[in-house]
RNA sequence: GUGGAUGUAGUUCAAUGGUAGAGCACUGGAUUGUGGUUCCAGGCGUUGUGGGUUCAAAUCCCAUCAUCCACCCCA
């Protein structure tokens, strides 16, 4: 039965089926975010476009082209958040957490939305889960907050994924280096391809992950950001990298990795998983010591991760991990005849106050019929009412595994049920 | 935004211009109170949508929408 209407381009409905999974990972992400002591912080799902196109950058794609905007009914220009780290700055610097105990470390869970074309593991209302650490650029906070995601990818039981960090410097190290590539480059501008003797100019870095073969081929032999970093941020690369190997994180030194968004300075790292075909970041985040001036807040350094549930449920899928145990039912009430029908309406009630999940149903009558919905809906005991029982105040009990069953009194059965659950 | 592939039942797929079908799933049943196995029965699907060609279209043509893949971008 095809109906009207459809779930809009690029979204889709996260069905009962599925939606464990995604209980499963962002609880398991919550676990991860309080052990590290992060707490949660719940933005708006859209925020004045300004926002955006300030922090991630007027020229960026994002802002350019894949941006979700619109006017409310007085004019204001908004737009449906495409990322999660602006609204959490502003949302810092407005409220001055800065003031507040235990707010500079934040995570959250929340949809962002990107007018992209469709693709597997790209959609245009996505889910992130990430972190932002507020307020130093102690380098132990960069090594603190990949460990987090490494843990957190190790914790789901994920394999094949590895980690690759760089250092991007900040703005006077960049600047530097943006002038030697474009030196660089240009010595061979006739043989790039067309974008990327576009990039050449807005954005130099860009033509260093090309993926056309003599771009490619052109960028093996161009200078390296690592060094063009002046003093500190050479430093500052240095003690994240001691420190993660202090920590066991294995790592790569990639100096290709360029980020996409405009506020990142020092620090930017990716966890890459390479299942994924194209779409093949499950997991990425940088520094960002600039952004908060940049929005109108005191110069406050920070660094944080972003992730995609999407890419991290199709990963998990492609290494047949777990996603635990689809919620069921403890008990189901099997009622034969009228008088039972009736009687197992407060039984079912007095469970479910007891806080014994039960489900029954009052539409089937037969026998069959009742014990094929309890095998369903893979209730670990089914519960039978009938004459016998009724007359003798007690209820069969049937382990819906073993198929061992018993008739025991009514008066027990509560306590029945939670001494076999827990075994 | 660019290029390519694909759209048939809930789902996976058949049917190459001549009456739309199968497996799985789903629902019911196989005499007196027992599920998962087995057997039987149950589908009026605008063949994604709209046009066109033809005596005749799921099938050929055009458009449109959607999905997938790649570019791009990134989570």
């Amino acid at each position: 039965m095809a109906g009207k209407y459809k779930v809009p381009r690029g979204t889709y409905d996260i069905l009962p089926s599925e939606s464990y999974k995604w209980q499963f990972i962002t609880q398991k992400f919550r676990e991860i975010a309080h052990l590290f002591n992060y707490r949660e912080i719940i933005t708006p799902i859209f925020e004045s476009s300004g926002l955006f196109e300030r922090s991630v950058g007027g020229n960026s794609d994002i802002v350019q082209k894949e941006m979700y905007k619109f006017k409310d009914k007085k004019g204001r220009q908004f737009a449906l958040r495409p990322e999660g780290t602006a609204p959490v700055v502003r949302s810092y610097i407005e409220n001055s957490l800065q003031m507040q105990p235990n707010a500079s470390k934040l995570y959250y869970i929340a949809p962002m939305f990107r007018y992209d074309r469709p693709q597997k593991g790209r959609y245009r209302q996505f889910y992130q889960y990430g972190v932002e650490n507020i307020g130093s650029e102690n380098p132990a906070y960069d090594a603190e907050v990949i460990a987090m995601g490494y843990i957190f990818l190790e914790k789901l039981g994920l394999q094949n994924f590895s980690l690759e960090i760089n250092s991007i410097g900040c703005s006077n190290c960049s600047q530097d280096y943006d002038k030697a590539l474009i030196e660089y480059f240009s010595q061979y501008e006739a043989e790039l391809c067309k974008d990327c003797r576009n990039r050449l100019q807005k954005n130099p870095k860009r033509v260093l992950d090309c993926k056309v073969p003599t771009c490619r081929k052109i960028a093996q032999n161009a200078p390296s950001m690592l060094d063009y970093l002046d003093e500190d941020c050479q430093n500052h690369f240095e003690k994240v990298q001691k420190y993660l190997q202090e920590m066991n994180i294995p790592f790569t030194v990639n100096p290709k990795i360029v980020r996409g968004l405009d506020y990142y300075t020092q620090t930017a790292f990716e966890f890459l998983n390479n299942n994924l075909g194209a779409q093949n970041a499950v997991c990425g985040g940088g520094r960002y010591n600039g952004l908060f001036q940049q929005l109108g807040g005191q110069n406050t350094p920070a660094i944080g991760f972003a992730g995609g549930m999407e890419r991290l449920i199709l990963s998990m899928e492609n290494e047949g991990l777990s996603f635990g145990e689809e919620p069921h039912p403890q008990a189901f009430v099997v009622a034969l005849g009228d008088e039972a029908k009736e009687f197992s309406l407060s039984l079912v009630h007095k469970l479910r106050n007891e806080k014994i999940a039960t489900d029954t149903s009052y539409e089937k009558n037969s026998l069959k019929a009742q014990m094929k919905a309890a095998d369903k809906s893979n209730a670990l005991y089914c519960l039978i009412l009938g004459d016998d029982e009724l007359k003798t105040d007690t209820v069969t009990i049937k382990n819906m595994k073993t198929g061992e069953q018993k008739q025991i009194p009514l008066a027990t059965l509560v306590q029945a049920i939670k001494q076999r659950t827990l075994v």
